[in-house]
DNA sequence: CACTGTGAACGCCTTCACAGCG
DNA sequence: CGCTGTGAAGGCGTTCACAGTG
């Protein structure tokens, strides 16, 4: 159910939040939910939540608040989170590797089904619940399986390369940690997990030390 | 050198890209670059680039470009890469262990000078260069060491409590992988390294699949 | 002549205030 | 009466076009 209108950027990007949050709250047994009271959890605005929500149709009771089941379920069905997506992990370093065994904690919609290395030394080992296999296999496997998200733990020489593979068997999201900005076509999306960047945006809040300013 | 007048987030947050770039573009002996050739390299429109350098003086040359290391020093300066961060790490299980090994390779401004964790199984073991201590010396730890940054990747349960510990030290800038979102004073500065949060974007924009967008 | 620096126009997100409903 | 949904106002970042300069 693709949205007609051109929902902005920074909506999508704070529906995650409210749905994090709405699952801890929905664990504390709590019914329904102001955007006020919602908003001090997420420490953003009401009015930015109700306007975020307005995108997507009246999910809310006018006098009453929000159904915290309800909306989460709604939030989950606007991100794609009514189906599961299988995605897959190509480095199998440190921090591919426990960004692997991290998933099986967290992941409730993201399954990982698939690691793989150039390294033949790292190709075999067991991951978590994934055994790591060689890149040659990973095109097949991508198409195949109909793989379109992928997360990229290899070194910044190599990412754009695998990068290029990885769009050219039909993967349209990119979750990097390489340190380098990745050229994509227009259709794929990237997130940039890079760590040294939000350490390089903490330094200059730290260094300009203005009373700003919030996280995500 | 804080800066008197308010720069917009959305520079900031691209300055760290484009430095990453800068250094990359400086290996390959680049002495000079046009905010356009840049733009292609980061994937930002250049008139952007310029707006953003604008803030900061004239970094450029009229006619000719930026000069590529003299940038990314300017740039390094303002961002407080000119000192060095020592940061801390709370939460030694898998995926903060491969954050502190990951560590060596890539930070150049940030070390990692200490490593916590509740768990007293954990705790003595050596990860990386440092070795865990028991969160009971963090407090002592923070202080004597003057120390503002701290990586958080500890369980969501107790995530909260370790934040609000940690700025009680005097940590003023936290990046947090727990999944949630953390309550903070103002100016206190988090950033949100859950990746199931980006994970969820990328999901929907999969499934929203109009021509969009763009990470980072 | 090339490319930066910048004021002005534009567009978009946020803020505000209140109408609409339970 | 409380809280959502929403149009209108405001603020802010982006885009544009060009003046400024090596």
């Amino acid at each position: 159910m693709p949205f007609r209108i051109k929902i902005p950027r920074s909506t999508i990007d704070r529906l995650p939040l409210y749905y994090r949050c709405l699952n801890i709250i929905e664990e504390h047994g709590i019914e329904e939910i102001s955007s006020q009271v919602l908003g001090v959890r997420v420490g953003i605005d009401p009015s930015v939540i109700r306007k975020d929500l307005a995108w997507f149709g009246e999910l809310g009771k006018r006098g009453v608040g929000y159904n915290v089941i309800y909306l989460k379920n709604a939030i989950g069905r606007i991100l794609g989170l009514d189906k599961d997506w299988p995605f897959i992990l190509v480095g199998a370093g440190k921090l591919g590797t426990a960004l692997a065994e991290h998933n099986q904690k967290y992941g409730r919609h993201f399954h990982l089904v698939g690691i793989f290395d150039r390294d033949p030394d790292k190709v075999g080992r067991r991951v978590g619940e994934c055994q790591v296999s060689p890149v040659e296999d990973m095109a097949a496997f991508i198409q195949t399986g109909d793989i379109k998200i992928a997360m990229l733990a290899v070194p910044a020489e190599e990412a754009q390369k695998v990068a290029h593979e990885l769009v050219k068997c039909g993967i349209k999201g990119i979750l990097s940690y390489a340190p380098i900005t990745l050229s994509v076509p227009e259709d794929v999306v990237v997130y940039n997990a890079d760590y040294n960047l939000d350490l390089q945006r903490l330094a200059y809040y730290l260094t300009n030390t203005s009373q700003f300013s919030w996280g995500e």
